[in-house]
DNA sequence: GCCGTTTTCGGCCCGACTGTTTTCAGTCG
């Protein structure tokens, strides 16, 4: 079972607490929610924590659910959990993909709808759930933006702020949220329900709405007056498990908190907070970065002044991942654009170094002489050539099924550094894809694993790793791990990006650049560094050139 | 059912919108 699974089976868990009887159960079926979110958010398979007899180590996993976890392990079911569900149908559980279909309206469609008009639901919701796809955050940006222009050009508009996962700079983004500041609050909800492209008003009160547009992007507004906006772009902006953790703690000190003010429990009266700033402060916080708000110990740093100063962008020296067009006869896609061209882009960026890291020339009809010969043109074409800025000469290294690299020792000392990663046999068992990598990052010129879980969002999953076993063995042996800022990978992950920081791994940040324009990228790859609570100093090419120099020839 | 800088017991976030049940339950974020 995935975590996935696991994490779907204790939300129905929940919902089917919530059928026996919803007050009865309250907090089990709290319980059972955080339960889901925490293996949802876990960094590694429970079934291997279980294996190690780890289960409890996951936050919101306690005796009880570790107990029914390990029955479903070792017999594959869990008979607690099939008693509390033998009355709800399955398709009960279909259903509440539905918008406004929860357990009791599931239930009561599958009671009293016609048997054709049931079916035709159910089949709607399991088309929902084959194509339920969450939105690139560029893309989700573009929307965003396009919404904002057309709200600001209505006017009546004090302040205007994405918000939710775009705000947060997650990978993915469901919903669309955007909050304004307002005097004439009828007027702009007017205004945004009349946004052209909307395909249908989903709601429409005094203070939210939601439309509809095409390709199944839902986008809400919330209304606020001025003087109450830090509190609306603080609920908004989220996450849900921030605002929980917050208000959790904001009772602490008598404060009840919502997007409408902040309410003292003693005298009972309400101020609105004009910005997040002072929001965070009035509550003896340090003020929270957005990217940083998924209620996974930031109140707790922000009271102790123990938040991370998060690396910016400015910060970048260079770019690590860049495939010119110089052709080497490569295994994989050739990049676009001239060296040349490159290296005047990274000007204009401010960089001080480049890495061209072309995909290792095709071993299919090559003999290792010609391979060589290949590389040591590439060679003597970067070292001939003044390029203004100090240009690396690298190569993305294919690692192959046993762990080898694609590419002769005599060809691998014509380069600065390497860059490994997996393009194939994604799906080995996690010992042998471990073995496999840590074979690759073993070679004395590889310094950097690249895209390292190789998914692709919304396509493809990641591979299978010893996480804890790679890390260490980077931080023994000086192995730096790529956050590579395509936005269709963003690979490594933000969550392990968080688990790395942690224990003091190096990581660097590459646009595996296959065209100019996509050197823009960058930005996405720092949301990443800071969305695991990344600073400057954990991310490799923030360093002067001439420490990065020092630091390759160690 | 989980959890702890005050607690191994006694708490557990808050409000908007919809529909219809004119006072609230269900769903959502």
């Amino acid at each position: 079972m995935t975590n996935l699974q696991i994490a779907e089976l204790l939300r129905n868990v929940a919902s089917a607490y919530q059928y026996q009887d919803q007050n009865k159960y309250k907090f089990q079926i709290i319980a059972y929610n955080r339960a889901a979110d925490s293996v949802e958010h876990a960094t590694s398979e429970l079934k291997d924590l279980w294996d190690n007899g780890k289960l409890e180590q996951v936050p919101s996993i306690g005796l009880s659910i570790s107990k029914h976890l390990d029955e479903i392990f070792r017999t594959g079911k869990s008979t607690h959990f099939e008693e509390l569900m033998k009355d709800i149908p399955k398709d009960a559980f279909t259903l509440m993909i539905l918008p406004k279909v929860g357990l009791k309206t599931a239930m009561k469609m599958i009671a009293e709808l016609p048997k054709s008009e049931l079916k035709q639901k159910i089949d709607e919701a399991e088309r929902i759930i084959s194509k339920v796809k969450r939105h690139l955050l560029p893309y989700a940006e573009n929307i965003a933006s396009e919404v904002m222009e057309w709200l600001k050009e209505g006017g009546n508009i004090e302040n205007i702020d994405t918000l939710g996962s775009l705000r947060r700079k997650a990978a993915t983004v469901g919903d669309i949220d955007i909050a304004v500041a307002t005097n004439k609050p009828d007027l702009v909800i007017n205004r945004f329900v009349d946004y052209p492209k909307k395909q249908k008003i989903i709601e429409k009160g005094t203070k939210t709405a939601s439309i509809l547009l095409p390709n199944n992007v839902q986008v809400d507004i919330l209304v606020t007056e001025p003087k109450a906006y830090g509190n609306a772009l603080q609920h908004f902006t989220g996450s849900k498990n921030h605002n929980i953790a917050l208000r959790e703690h904001s009772l602490k000190m008598n404060y009840s908190m919502s997007e409408h003010g902040i309410k003292n429990i003693k005298t009972g009266k309400t101020i609105g907070i004009k910005t997040e700033e002072d929001l965070y402060k009035l509550l003896d916080l340090d003020y929270i970065e957005p990217e940083l708000r998924e209620g996974t110990g930031e109140i707790k740093a922000a009271v102790n002044h123990s938040l991370p100063k998060l690396i910016s962008l400015e910060d970048v020296k260079g770019d690590l991942q860049i495939h010119s067009n110089f052709d080497i006869e490569t295994s994989h896609d050739i990049g676009a654009n001239s060296m040349e061209e490159i290296a005047d882009r990274a000007k204009e960026l401010g960089y001080e170094y480049i890495a061209f890291t072309e995909h290792n020339p095709s071993k299919k009809g090559h003999s290792l002489e010609r391979i060589i010969e290949l590389l040591k043109r590439k060679e003597e074409y970067i070292r001939e050539n003044n390029w203004r800025i100090k240009v690396f000469n690298s190569l993305e290294i294919d690692i192959n099924k046993d762990g080898s690299l694609s590419v002769p020792d005599a060809g691998l000392e014509t380069l600065d550094f390497a860059l490994v990663s997996i393009h194939g046999s994604f799906d080995l068992p996690r010992v042998d894809q471990t073995r496999r990598v840590l074979n690759a990052l073993s070679h004395p010129k590889v310094k950097i694993f690249a895209h390292p879980t190789a998914r692709k969002i919304n396509e493809r999953e990641s591979v299978e790793l010893d996480w804890p076993k790679i890390f260490d063995f980077c931080l023994k042996n000086s192995k730096w791990i790529e956050i590579n800022a395509d936005p269709m990978r963003l690979d490594l992950p933000d969550t392990l990006v968080r688990d790395a920081v942690k224990l003091g791994v190096k990581l660097t940040l590459g646009t595996d650049t296959h065209e100019v324009s996509m050197m823009g990228n960058m930005k996405y790859g720092v949301n990443v560094a800071r969305r695991g609570w990344a600073e400057k100093k954990d991310i490799v090419n923030t360093l002067p050139l001439i420490d990065l120099i020092n630091l390759i020839s160690n």
